[in-house]
DNA sequence: TAACCCATGTAATATGTTACATGATTTT
DNA sequence: AAAATCATGTAACATATTACATGGGTTA
């Protein structure tokens, strides 16, 4: 392997071994449903992510001949299922604080008037409420994993709300 | 405004406006410096970022004269101030679930073997326990929004290395 | 049969990474 | 005086977005 994996690289490999086989739609329809943008699923990038993944060896391609559609089935070759086990214990890279539009704005929040600041904290808690539908999958630990970060995620805001409401908020003066 | 500013643009332009007046080399460094590597802050992508933002009229720039280098001041316009508030409280945005490494790596857990799995887990908890030096800042709410941020996903690690422990994982039957 | 989903892909464009280059100022 | 940091930026490259194009199969 030349270099370490992407996110994306490990992500489509992953989904790909977890498959066991599958379409390159497949794994674009994946990240297209997944309840983060992060994992967009355009076919422009899709597409010629797993072509860069065959040209290196960690996934070869065969045409699925049931059928009359140009129709390819991807699957992980023994280097790709190295590369993946090696993303999977990367553990530098799991610690990593990664990206969260909430957190973000959250870390901005003192440039909101008080007012608008609490609107949009009661929409978004609103929204996190609702929730994105659950990933469908036939694994004991994905669901739970889910709910899990949207628990946690809820509960930073509220947390978060709390703080807002007791002490009206200023610069601190260190 | 033509289109939502992306999040690096938002972030950016918070970013200026919490400085009040800034150099561009000062908005990369926060970037860089930050716990996360979504925010590479590599001079290549926020030179040009600044340069964008200027031609939109979100951003003024003016030469700092009291030094003979080259150095540039950017301070946000009253259209980059409205677009600014417009992006803070975009609430189906910051609802979104965003990215992080670790629950990436969980979600595709089962394809680690439970030796390696609790390894991954060990160590990535001992990471997030060492943490990320907390950000540097006179806002009161911004220390606090670090440190329980962490705090929060060193919890859902450890509550799923705990359900590891319990029971032994294998595919669910549904 | 019309509309929609499956399944592939590309073209133009936008953005980001890596590595380099330059020179002033500050620290050791 | 040397090394590090401040501060700017670009060039080559890699990757992603948006929008389009094509055609087979399925459903209303």
């Amino acid at each position: 392997m030349k270099r370490r994996l992407t996110e994306l690289e490990g992500a489509a490999l992953a989904q790909v071994v977890r498959a066991g086989a599958c379409t390159p739609y497949a794994i674009k329809e994946t990240f297209r449903t997944s309840p983060s943008r992060f994992w967009s699923g355009s076919a422009g990038a899709v597409y010629p992510l797993v072509r860069r993944l065959v040209a290196r060896g960690l996934l070869v391609a065969r045409p699925d001949l049931r059928d009359r559609r140009a129709r390819r089935v991807v699957s992980a070759t023994p280097a790709g299922r190295a590369a993946l086990q090696s993303w999977l214990v990367d553990a530098e890279r799991a610690a990593d604080f990664g990206f969260d539009p909430l957190r973000t704005r959250l870390f901005y929040s003192e440039l909101l008037p008080p007012r608008r600041l609490k609107a949009f904290l009661a929409e978004t808690a609103g929204l996190l409420a609702i929730g994105s539908p659950a990933p469908r999958s036939d694994l004991a630990h994905v669901v739970p994993l889910h709910a899990a970060w949207a628990r946690l995620r809820a509960k930073a805001l509220a947390e978060f709300a709390e703080q807002v409401e007791k002490k009206p908020r200023r610069r601190g003066s260190r």
